[in-house]
DNA sequence: CTGTTAGCGCTTTCAA
DNA sequence: TTGAAAGCGCTAACAG
C-alpha cells in the first residue's frame, strides 16, 4: 500500500505538503494541490489515520455505549448519535453492556485503550467509576439517559419524573386508584425518577400509601411478566398498570392477556418510552414517549463542542420534556368512580 | 499519561518485555510478569492501541456498514455482530448509509483510512464497487444480507426465494389468486429473489401472467403507504398483499385500514421479516422470518476466520432458511374459491 | 507557500 | 527468557 511518501515522489513535493492538501491546513497552491490530487489518484493512496492519529494524538473515533441496542428506543438515540457524529468527520464505535457493569468496564478500558476521541455512556448501574476512569484518562463523557450521582460530567436525559406523573395523573384523572407500577431496577436513575413522579401524582389526588403497591424488576420482556403477574396477585388488585419501559409494558400485556384480562376493560395499562411509528402495527398504547433521537443528536453536539477545546464550561445537564401519548390501553373513565 | 517505557522503567525492564506481558507473546518468567503488572497497576497504565496498531500492521477493529439501524431487522444483525466479534476482543464501527451508494462509498473510504481489519456489508444497491475497493487495498469483507452478482466475496444470506414461496403458496393455498406484491427496490438481490418466489408460486399453481400484480418502491413505510394505495387502485382489486419487508408491511397495513378496509377480513396481508418478540404488542402479521442474530453471527465468524489467515478458500455463500409464522393477517380460506 | 528534522508509542527483527 | 536497535506512516515545530 503507497504511503504518504510515494505520494509526495510521485507529485515531486515534500510529504509534509501532501499532508496539508490531504488534512487542509496550512497553504498550498492551487497548482501543488493539483499535482498532489493526480498523484492520489493515480496511486489509489489511502491517508493511513492510524499514523496521523499516533502523530497528532487525536482520533476521529466515538464510542456510544451503551444497554442493549435492540431496544428500539437505544436504536433511535444511537442513530441521532452516529448521523451527528458523522457529519463532523466522527465514526462511532458501539458497545451493548447489557446492563452489566463489568461488561461495561471492560468496554471503557478497550476504548481508552483505542484512545477514542469522546465518549456517550448510558451508564449500566448508578456507579461513577466509569466516569472517572474516562476522565482521568482525558477522555470527554456525555452521560446519556440515566443521571449519575456524584460524577461531574454532561448530562443528556428526558424527564422521566415529568412523564410518570402525566402518565399517573391521567390514570387517576380516568378514576383510578390502586395503580402498580412496574419498575426497572432501583438505583437506576430513570427508575428512582419514574417512581418519584409515580408517589408525587399519587400524593397530589391524597392516594393513601396503602393503595400504591411497587415492584422492581429488569428492564426486559421476562420482567415485565414477572412484574405484572406480582401485580395481578396482589388483593385487592390493582386497577390499572404503569410499566417503566416499553420491554415491560409488552411483558405485562402479554402477560396480562395470558391471565384472561382485556386491556384496557379489565385493567388499564400505560409506559414509558415509545415505538417508531414504522413498527407499530395497532397503535394501543398511551405512554410518555421520550425524544431519542433527539436524545442522541443533543448528547453528541455536547460532546464534539467539548472536544473542540473551545468549551470549558462546568458540566451542563440537559433535560428534554417527554410526550404524552394516549391511546386505547389506558382506557375510558372508569364507571365506578 | 505514561507509555510503555515508562513501565519498563518502573519494573527495572525493557519496554519489549512490557510488551511481551500485555500482549501475552513470548516467553517471560512468573517474576518478570508479576513486575510488569504491578508496575501497570501503579501507573494506571492504558496501552496504546493506536501505536501498536501503526507498528504491527492490524487493528482491532471491524465495521458493519448497514442501511439503517432503526430497521430491527439490522438491529438484531447488529447485535449478532457485535456479540461475536467482541468475543475475539475486536470492537465494532457503525454506518449507516440509508440505501445510498455514496454514503457507502464515503464511509468505505473512512474504513479503509482507519486500517479496520474486516468489513460486513449489506450493500446499499447491487454495486461491487465497494467490494472491489475494500479488496483491493487488502481488507476482508463480508457480504450481507443481500447477494451481489459479479462479486467474489464471502456472502450470508437467508433464503428470500423459498421465504417468499412458502408465503404466496400459503396464500393461494387460502384461495387467492390475485397477489399483489409490493417489492423493494429492483437490483438489490433480495427484492429480486422475492420477486422470484412470487413468480414461482404462481407459477406452480398456474395463475397467468394477467393476474399478477408487481410494484417497486423503497424498504420504508412511506413507501408502503404508496405502493398499497397504488395495489388497492387497482382494478380488479387484488384479494393479498405480499410486502417484501417488515417497514412496507406496515405501510401497507396502514394504508389499507385508512382506506376502510380490514385485514384479513377484506384482503389478507402477509410480509417478510419478523419483529422481536418484545416488541410486538398483538402478534398479528403473517411472516417469513429471517434469522438476523444467526446471520450477523455465522457473518462474523466468517469474517474472523478470513482474518486469522488460516482460512484461504474460496468464497463461500451462506444460506439461512427464513421461517413462516402463520398468524392472523393471512386470514382464513377464501369462501368463494 | 514549501521543506527539514525529529519523534509519536509501540513491536519486529535480530542478538545474547 | 530478556534486550537493543530500528522503523511503522504520519505531522508538530521550526526554518526558509
Amino acid at each position: 500500500m503507497p504511503t504518504i511518501h510515494d505520494v509526495a515522489r510521485r507529485a515531486g513535493v515534500a510529504p509534509i505538503t501532501v499532508s496539508r492538501v490531504i488534512t487542509r491546513r496550512g497553504y498550498c497552491s492551487a497548482q501543488t494541490r493539483r499535482k498532489v490530487e493526480s498523484a492520489i489518484a493515480e496511486l489509489g493512496y489511502v491517508p493511513n489515520r492510524v499514523a496521523s492519529s499516533l502523530r497528532s494524538k487525536r482520533t476521529s473515533l466515538l464510542a456510544l455505549v451503551l444497554t442493549d441496542i435492540t431496544n428500539p428506543y437505544f436504536t433511535q438515540i444511537a442513530r441521532g448519535v452516529e448521523d451527528t457524529a458523522s457529519d463532523s468527520g466522527y465514526t462511532v464505535i458501539y458497545c451493548n453492556t447489557d446492563e452489566s457493569l463489568l461488561e461495561e468496564q471492560r468496554y471503557i478500558q478497550v476504548l481508552l485503550q483505542n484512545r477514542v476521541a469522546g465518549v456517550l455512556l448510558v451508564p449500566a448501574a448508578g456507579e461513577t467509576r466509569s466516569v472517572e476512569l474516562l476522565q482521568n484518562n482525558h477522555t470527554p463523557v456525555v452521560v446519556l439517559d440515566r443521571g449519575l450521582t456524584g460524577a461531574r460530567a454532561d448530562l443528556v436525559l428526558s424527564d422521566s419524573l415529568g412523564g410518570a406523573l402525566q402518565l399517573v395523573r391521567l390514570l387517576i384523572g380516568l378514576g383510578h386508584r390502586r395503580i402498580a407500577l412496574l419498575n426497572g431496577p432501583p438505583g437506576i436513575s430513570t427508575a428512582d425518577d419514574r417512581l418519584a413522579g409515580y408517589h408525587q401524582a399519587l400524593d397530589e389526588a391524597g392516594i393513601p400509601q396503602e393503595m400504591r403497591l411497587v415492584l422492581h424488576g429488569g428492564y426486559t420482556q421476562e420482567s415485565g411478566c414477572e412484574l405484572a403477574r406480582q401485580a395481578l396477585s396482589h388483593h385487592p388488585r390493582p386497577s390499572a398498570l404503569f410499566a417503566a419501559n416499553n420491554f415491560i409494558a409488552i411483558g405485562a400485556l402479554r402477560h396480562v392477556q395470558d391471565a384472561g384480562l382485556r386491556v384496557p376493560a379489565d385493567i388499564a395499562l400505560v409506559g414509558f418510552d415509545d415505538l417508531p411509528d414504522a413498527l407499530i402495527t395497532f397503535p394501543f398504547l398511551t405512554v410518555a414517549s421520550q425524544p431519542a433521537y433527539e436524545m442522541g443528536k443533543r448528547a453528541t453536539e455536547l460532546l464534539l463542542s467539548r472536544l473542540s477545546g473551545d468549551d470549558e464550561s462546568p458540566p451542563r445537564q440537559i433535560v428534554l420534556p417527554t410526550e404524552l401519548i394516549i391511546r386505547q390501553s389506558s382506557g375510558q373513565p372508569l364507571a365506578s368512580s
